[in-house]
DNA sequence: TGCTGACCTGCTCAGATGAGCAGAGGGCGC
DNA sequence: GCGCCCTCTGCTCATCTGAGCAGGTCAGCA
């Protein structure tokens, strides 16, 4: 190298290459008869331009998504398949946003799944809303833990998860009972019921989970809904839940937060979530980064959908002990289609 | 069309193509197996998407240019060549961005002038200072305009043109006379010396001319060298000056704002300037926009170097009077090199 | 029912591009 | 001073990509 000046000389006609190429739309070739360099120097300027950031090629849109966060958490964490959308700054748009790339999975999701099952939830019931009528044929639906009112009006479990099979043309099996019972006994009988046995039987079967998380504290559906107490909640972090995935609250550590209360709450168990084959987790927004992070170093899914701060506060982090692999593996497939089934 | 479902699929389809290609580095036929669709198909959506704009595409550095703003104003304006720098928020910066960008033209000039023509002020100093050592061989500089004390302290007319030169391997010839006379008999008989005579006579036969312009305002270096006063300032503005070109003061018009001042003014005449092939004005920031504007519209220079606020302002009026072609024949040819001489 | 025109699709083909290679040039240690 | 090694250059060749074209599809209309 003659010294800096021709490093500084070079970086100079990379960002004339640049200019021509990608605002003028000029061949290298010409760009090449133009700054007086053979067209082969002209590619290797416009390589070492991208390489150093002087180009920066950005997608603006609002169903974009970041690819390589995606990968990198897939590797990290062993995940199947990840999907984070960018960040929207207004907290309701976020959540609608991930709530539309869940949708989104959903409907490319191939082999599509015979049965659904599904949890509930504000985020779910965003999901079911940005879910395109038609998004598939035949998809049946089954709710997999209890929570449900049998009145259909918007926002309840029931409506959530019957707008999902409506949506499919498919059929939706509720589990008609409480997400959480006051007492263990009662929570057995109804177990025991044929009808709830049956569901909770059917869900075990479902072909996929698609489910939410919420976080433990008095904002949580599940106080809104009277399944439990301000004081309840209070009672869960101080031994340390953070938030609770179907209903069943655990720990940083991904473990039931209180067996007691884990013993009365009714539905599918974590370690039946932890086994399925595929297990869709919807999540997004600041507070929910720790609960997001214990469902996911954890194992309990297989899938994720979120945006990208969820996605860097995961792998912030620098212990990645579930299945860790190099952040960096470029190895790793990703089948993203996109839009309907392509006939 | 299928309705809008088709058109909002395509968009969908043609944001994840932009994401394979732009982010992924994929080639169309990977992209194409990856979405299930031809690879034909991937190359119109990733057109589609840089149409509509859903592909960004930035070129980011300090030394980056407008190309598109470039084109407009030699179209606009009947110019050689036009050069405009991105604008930094700082003032300062942009003011060394605009120096900068105007050394890098002198570098790159075809044919090298063998005889250069300067002004000088704030802003050719720092195109001196700009300049590398070495930035040509044998260039000569001449002073153009007065207004030259013969010690050579950093800042002064003369440190300009010497500075310019020497960098060159050239010789610099300053003008011994100051830039406006109080006497017209004065301004003659120093005219008329041998000496100064003969540099101005040098000085038409310049192949260029690098000047810049002033304000009509108190903050003038005609004022801070005591060649006007504040009251000869207020006076220039109320017949309509709006800055000075090799200091003679000019209305918006483009015509003298004072005849009687512009007859004790000594150097090129404005009307040399104007016959010049190669007049290249460096010149930035808002309180300069009507200056250049009465430049460029009456054909004071054959090139100019701006930032892009400058350039934006010229262009947004919706006259443009001097010999205007549409703004977007894309048929101009542009000459830019970049780097040092190329052997 | 059949026609029309607009649009979309997949194709051919030529031009544009990137990977990889051999040779040139220049700094640096021996 | 000499040779070694590293980097940069211009090239060949295979691949990738965009322009333009012919055929197919579909809504609108008689």
């Amino acid at each position: 190298m003659v010294s800096t000046e021709s490093a500084a000389a070079n970086e100079l006609l990379a960002v004339r290459a640049a200019e021509l190429y990608y605002e003028e739309h000029k061949t290298q070739d010409e760009i090449g008869a133009i700054l007086r360099v053979t067209r082969w120097k002209v590619g290797r300027l416009l390589a070492q331009a991208r390489e150093r950031g002087i180009i920066r090629i950005e997608i603006v849109h609002p169903r974009a998504r970041r690819l390589a966060l995606e990968r990198d958490l897939c590797s990290r964490f062993g995940l199947r398949d990840a999907i984070v959308v960018p960040a929207p700054l207004d907290e309701v748009e976020l959540q609608a946003r991930v709530a539309e790339a869940a949708a989104d999975y959903l409907v490319s999701m191939r082999p599509v799944p015979r049965l659904l099952g599904v949890s509930w939830g504000r985020t779910l019931h965003q999901v079911a809303e940005a879910l395109p009528v038609g998004w598939s044929t035949g998809v049946n639906v089954v709710q997999i833990n209890g929570g449900v009112s049998l009145s259909k009006r918007p926002g309840t479990a029931a409506s959530t998860a019957v707008m999902i099979a409506q949506k499919a043309g498919g059929q939706a099996t509720l589990l008609p009972s409480p997400a959480i019972l006051e007492r263990l006994e009662t929570k057995k009988a109804i177990e025991g019921d044929r009808t709830v046995g049956g569901v909770v039987q059917m869900a075990r079967g479902a072909a996929a989970y698609l489910f939410s998380a919420g976080v433990a504290d008095t904002t949580s559906v599940h106080v809104d809904s009277g399944y439990l107490t301000a004081d309840d909640i209070v009672a869960l972090v101080a031994r340390g839940a953070v938030g609770d995935v179907i209903g069943r609250y655990i720990t940083a550590d991904g473990t039931i937060a209180d067996p007691e209360l884990d013993a009365r709450t009714l539905g599918l168990s974590l370690e039946e979530l932890r086994s399925a084959a595929t297990s869709i987790l919807v999540i997004g927004g600041e507070a929910k980064h720790p609960i997001a992070r214990a469902i996911v170093t954890h194992g309990l899914c297989s899938v994720i959908v979120t945006e990208e701060h969820t996605a860097r506060a995961l792998l912030d982090e620098a212990d990645g002990d579930a299945g860790a692999a190099p952040a960096t593996d470029p190895d790793r497939h990703h089948d993203i289609p996109a839009g309907g089934p392509p006939s």
